[in-house]
DNA sequence: GATGTTTTTGCAAACGTTTGCAATTTATTT
DNA sequence: AAATAAATTGCAAACGTTTGCAAAAACATC
């Protein structure tokens, strides 16, 4: 079944049209007569046609591709399993696809230091998008100096030279703690390392509500990775060492929630009469855990829409600024 | 910042040779003089030099991306959150990098019916990894049959004119209902489609596992689609309609296996004392859930390894076949 | 029917690599 | 030092599109 590959020349010829004729046609060219234009495009589907796409770009100096890289902090080599980051992808996808546009998934692993040079000059994808600010920025940076169309998600409140586009942190993280002390909780527990930009907005939206609710003295941060594993270690060696101190959890994230969840369940400290706790991000399993995981909702689709209008913005030599997406507070028996 | 794209032409300048040997310097071709090899290289180092690939590839029919496509069954245009599937996904990705390769994300919507055509005819792929076989295998058929290079993720045993890579999972679960019946329970629920051929495997270990046991009689099949949600739903309905008729549960993944989990403890059905259950995949939630979840690991990172082995491998005009790989219960709270 | 206008098509160059082959330089032998 | 062999480099063509410009065809006007 394996023929020989068509080309835009054979097509024409079948067409009984020149190349240039046949190439206008294809791409709906009202200069050519359209009963023309109608002949070549069906011969094209009857033929099974595609253009090589290397020919095109090589030509047209654009690639019709965008570049999502995984910029992930330190486990450079590590796969990527936070189920919230992969969705993420997954809108992202589905949203360059929208526009026309295919999604080659990168990593530092790949790409190197040089964005720029590897993607743009490389002529590998037309524009990128970040997906996590990571601690170190050093690459995003020069990669935007060395004018690389490209967008993150990250903490919009950085100030950047590029757009970042993300959740109103701050607002999430003082919805959450709001909501606690609202329930009756009073001595909170910050779960997360606020050293990460997104987290640290969180960090401060939790500090403000308890201001706001003048019980700053009982709450506590504890730091810790972003990894239900690290937030299970941490809850039980608390509670071992200084016995159930807090009634309320305010978490970086749902994954974070539900490790700390395990480790109160196994100790038989009841959630939610003992200790409510509120996640961040509402995966999937926040609404399956039992009991369900009362969580901030990170509108990701409509993140990932902004994401690719921005990016496909500048393409277009349109300048583009950050913008935060509104949150929600979603409860669920975890802190009611 | 922006400066004009150096070009191969360009950095040969430079470096005072001809366009052709600074190509054949790049590529450390042992033709060249190696003086003349560091000098250019250094060069290119230094101006951050990077080929453009769209030139690359028009000129050697050959473009180092593989494309994956997300074969999904009905959600056609929908965002995927099967955690499990972007594990598979992720890994792939690791996978791909490490033979060099970059990974086109691609999925049906952006592929149409014609994926020879749209990836190997166009030149946007070498090769092809399908994920999930779906329940309609025509699109993966005809381009295999039309010589797109091509492996898929699924169930090894169907016959297929392509390298199937997927899990046994037969043994998974016979293996998991054995354990089942060996901790005491006997009459058993198996969750999930049977007609979904990775999961009919599953269904067969289940019946010859209970055949072996002589507890054929005491099983039920509770169809239903794979998500938490079907699975919650369908427990709940069995609960009030039925009462407590099982003692034991094989879920087909560990998102259905969670889902039950819930709709059991909503109801005070204790797990593990009244049921056990064991879900299927081992995703980071089954360690993390309470009680933790016994599962059939499915060892992601081998199977994603094979699988591009193998798709470069038929790149190399090697004949491949399908294979499986090894699963391993893990045995949790769940069910012991 | 000759002229001008508009619509439709084709010629040929360009995009930036890679590579067969010929040409040049360097090393080896007589 | 000339002749031969070997190592190194450069010329030029090719990969398959797209597009500016000119040419041809169709139509309109006088």
């Amino acid at each position: 079944m394996e023929q020989k590959k068509l080309k835009l020349a054979d097509l024409a010829k079948l067409a009984g049209v020149s190349t240039s004729t046949a190439s206008r046609a294809l791409n709906n060219n009202p200069v050519i007569k359209q009963q023309t234009r109608e002949h070549v495009q069906l011969l094209a589907k009857k033929y099974n046609f595609s253009l090589n796409t290397a020919a095109s770009r090589l030509r047209l100096q654009k690639t019709n591709v965008i570049a999502v890289i995984i910029n992930l902090d330190a486990h450079t080599e590590q796969s990527i399993d936070d189920p919230f980051l992969l969705k993420v992808v997954s809108d992202i996808n589905q949203a360059v696809n929208r526009r026309g546009y295919e999604l080659l998934l990168s990593n530092s692993y790949m790409a190197g230091d040089d964005w720029h040079g590897y993607f743009i000059d490389g002529r590998r994808a037309d524009g990128l998008i970040v997906v996590g600010q990571g601690k170190q920025q050093q690459n995003i940076d020069t990669a935007a100096k060395n004018g690389a169309p490209l967008v993150v998600w990250g903490d919009p409140k950085t100030p950047s030279e590029y757009p970042i586009v993300g959740s109103n942190n701050y607002v999430g993280g003082y919805q959450a703690t709001m909501h606690l002390l609202e329930q009756g909780a009073s001595k909170l527990l910050f779960l997360g390392d606020p050293g990460h930009a997104e987290i640290g907005e969180r960090y401060r939206g939790f500090n403000n509500a308890l201001d706001a609710h003048q019980a700053k003295g009982a709450a506590k941060l504890l730091k810790i990775d972003i990894t239900s594993q690290a937030a299970y270690i941490a809850i039980n060696q608390l509670l071992i060492s200084e016995g159930l101190n807090f009634d309320g959890i305010a978490a970086c994230s749902d994954m974070v929630a539900l490790g700390a969840l395990k480790a109160l369940k196994e100790r038989y400290v009841s959630v939610p009469n003992d200790v409510r706790i509120v996640g961040f991000d509402d995966i999937a399993m926040a609404d399956i855990s039992h009991p369900s995981l009362s969580s901030v909702k990170q509108n990701t689709q409509i993140a990932a829409k902004l994401l690719v209008d921005k990016l496909l913005g500048q393409l277009n030599g349109e300048a583009c600024v950050s913008q935060e997406v509104e949150i929600e507070l979603i409860c669920r028996q975890s802190s009611q």
